[in-house]
DNA sequence: GCTATATTTAACCAAAGTATTAATTAACTT
DNA sequence: AAGTTAATTAATACTTTGGTTAAATATAGC
């Protein structure tokens, strides 16, 4: 797994590396304010290792203040893997032009259980 | 690795793999012609096991036609990776933003090692 | 210096991932 | 039926990943 994007993917396929992120996206954090949802499930070196691959991964930096390690996202390997996503977006827009060619065939028929998946605009 | 988006993600943390969609995207291909520029590299069981790994990701789709295996993308699992992108956006376009300030503090000066990074738009 | 809090490192282990070679299946061609 | 091409399966080996516990480091406060 050499290269960057493989690292920055490999880094992004784990459901508590992703939650951290989710958790960033809304500010600055520490160690253990990241790993707090998780303690029931893992040990905190665990966690420390977690954070590790995404520092490595690029996508969070982390800092020292006191015996405290803010860390927050960094923009660089979301930017990478937005930019290789772009080759693709005709493909996945594809999608939602399916989508909305299937709402179009129901929305006479009101259908309660039709979930719309937070399609935009 | 339970959940979709991570079976996804591992999917797509690899340069070969990542190679079959890039060839994917000019269109349909079967296995020996997506083998072909890795062959030198690996054998062609390796090269099935990655196209599983990309169909069990909801990448790729493999049909039957006569003994060969044509595949091609598969919208749904670009599609979630979009998804999840989306709440990033604002980040990694942070980024863009630096990226043009820096560059109209240089515009002036010809500046020959600056790379760009492929900027568009 | 001692103690508490925050985090990391070390040593280890089981499970998953990536590759191999050899054998097998499937479909077409003659 | 025999041979060729396309692709997969099986058995195996090696490496990486994701977790553990125990010990260590770093900083602050008394």
């Amino acid at each position: 797994m050499r290269d960057n994007l493989s690292q920055t993917f490999a880094a992004l396929a784990d459901p508590t590396r992703r939650g951290m992120l989710a958790k960033l996206a809304e500010g600055e954090a520490n160690v253990s304010e990241l790993a707090k949802p998780y303690l029931k499930e893992m040990s905190l070196p665990a966690i420390t290792k977690h954070l590790k691959v995404l520092e490595r991964a690029g996508l969070i930096t982390k800092t020292r203040e006191a015996q405290w390690r803010p860390c927050k996202l960094k923009e660089d390997a979301f930017k990478d893997v937005a930019d290789w996503m772009e080759q693709y977006r005709m493909f996945w827009e594809q999608s939602l032009d399916r989508l909305d060619a299937y709402l179009k065939t129901v929305t006479s028929k009101s259908s309660a259980k039709g979930k719309t998946r937070g399609r935009k605009k």
